[in-house]
DNA sequence: CGCAGATAATTAGCTATGCTAACGAGTATG
DNA sequence: CATACTCGTTAGCATAGCTAATTATCTGCG
């Protein structure tokens, strides 16, 4: 089961992202952008560990976002080697597009099942929710 | 609940993608080679597609996976300018261990959860797959 | 048959994304 | 107050993505 668990996480994400390049956003600068609306201001190193990337990648990824008007970044008044990136309206109206576009290709998919699967399903997510906390605060293997 | 479904399948592979630098290879290399070792003897164009990738960065996949010995390339006997790729069992085996690695965190994951939370999620899978088949046959958006 | 166009894989050359090592500025601490 | 640590950054390398163009082969049509 955990296999064909994983499998379908993979085909269902694999599906999804065909849409977006209409975002005009690569998936690294789109990933990225994606915690700064969702996680608040966040430090650079944050940010790069959120992204399981090393800080001199996100510095570059940052800063083409910046360039593009979508991040903008602030002093931490308390420590004044701290940066802290944030994204911009322009940034958030971006990936709200974008998601909307996977979650229509989602929700159509979802449409077509029977009313039985939908129940079934919507009473699975929140399992899945569960198990999500589990396995990422447990970090052993 | 699709925002939330794709927010799951989300978190879920970012984490069991912790995991697979001790594979040795990078994850499109190992994305490439599961296809390979799932899906058959495939054309390079074929590949590409299944990748979501352009042939030209087929070419150097596997051409690395070639030489690291993990795949082999066979002629086409009706089509002299088809080149046919499949895993070898040194790759089957390397795409065997690394599954086997995020397969056991997602299993401890659930055995973590009570029995009647595994089997809600046990109905479900089937649910999700039947899902996946309807959204990959419309091709739409 | 013969050749025009289509198709498969590749090459060339660019940008973007990942890394490690090393650094300067700022902070914390003995 | 000197030392060590942390934050962000730069430099420089390898990989991965793309488009455009090349080469080899096949297909179809007169």
């Amino acid at each position: 089961m955990a296999d064909r668990l994983h499998s379908a996480a993979i085909h269902l994400l694999r599906r999804l992202r065909r849409t977006d390049p209409a975002s005009g956003l690569s998936a690294p600068r789109l990933s990225a952008l994606s915690v700064l609306v969702f996680g608040g201001p966040l430090g650079l190193r944050a940010l790069a560990a959120a992204e399981q990337v090393r800080p001199p990648t996100m510095v570059r990824l940052v800063r083409a976002l910046e360039v593009q008007g979508l991040v903008r970044r602030d002093p931490d008044p308390t420590d004044r080697r701290r940066v802290r990136f944030r994204a911009t309206p322009r940034g958030r109206a971006l990936l709200r597009r974008g998601r909307a576009r996977r979650i229509a290709v989602l929700a159509r998919g979802l449409a077509g099942l029977e009313r039985r699967e939908r129940a079934l399903l919507a009473r699975a997510v929140p399992v899945l929710e569960r198990l999500l906390r589990r396995l990422s605060v447990d970090p052993r293997a």
